[in-house]
DNA sequence: CGGCTATATTCCTCGATGATTATAAAGGAG
DNA sequence: CTCCTTTATAATCATCGAGGAATATAGCCG
């Protein structure tokens, strides 16, 4: 049998995973993947309250998925994981193939129920 | 500039994310990584209560991650989607980076004390 | 049918999290 | 210094999710 992973590394697996479970914060992210913003750029980009798109870019940083550096007013953030779009892709890539077998599922049935195959209720 | 995906789209994203991250469930996950075990099975290796590992695997099973059968008294659950894999493969390869990027860090730092060229306070 | 086993579900509590509002802090302009 | 802009941080409230206890359901055996 295989090891189970300690109880350590899972966690840190979990709050990773829990700070890009969010659909705003993925979409910072992904305006964040042409290049650095400050947070009025993002905010003009993700929409919502400042205070709002502040916090979630906290989140984001403690989580060591971004970094940040100041400029006079300005704070620019960037990606600092480039790791986070390949799971972002994985996950597309997942939710992509579940569609299709479904698709694939229901024109089955539907071809079974074209010939009269299938459960007969 | 790069089109933002629809909220439809990041919100089915972050949901699978949100059934990936709890610890308990990525145990789950992996000890379902070698082939279909029954719950009394996965109780075993997972620990915690019946009920609480039988609502992480509704959880699981409702994110499309897993699926079942029942044979008799058992359900055997299985992994219906092998990308959890590459998912969490991915985020462990994001934190291994990380922690050889706070190394090397660290001893950088740590060579700047003994020549004396780093903050000198 | 009644008991027994395996699993699921419901109810509850509690801590975590998200959104909003208001306020604080940092830095530039005058 | 004061005022303004940009960003961060409380404070608050509502909601959510995890875990435990009790109960319900499903299927076997007698």
């Amino acid at each position: 049998m295989r090891a189970l992973p300690s109880d350590e590394v899972l966690e840190k697996i979990a709050d990773v995973l829990k700070a890009l479970a969010d659909p705003t914060r993925l979409r910072i992210l992904h305006v964040l993947q042409d290049g650095e913003l400050c947070v009025s750029d993002i905010l003009g980009h993700v929409g919502g309250s400042q205070a709002n798109v502040s916090k979630h870019l906290s989140v984001l940083k403690r989580a060591g998925l971004v970094g940040c550096h100041r400029e006079g007013l300005n704070v620019f953030y960037h990606i600092s994981d480039d790791g986070v779009f390949a799971i972002c892709r994985n996950v597309c890539d997942s939710l992509q193939i579940r569609l299709d077998r479904e698709r694939e599922t229901l024109a089955e049935a539907r071809s079974r129920m074209d010939t009269g195959t299938g459960s007969p209720d």
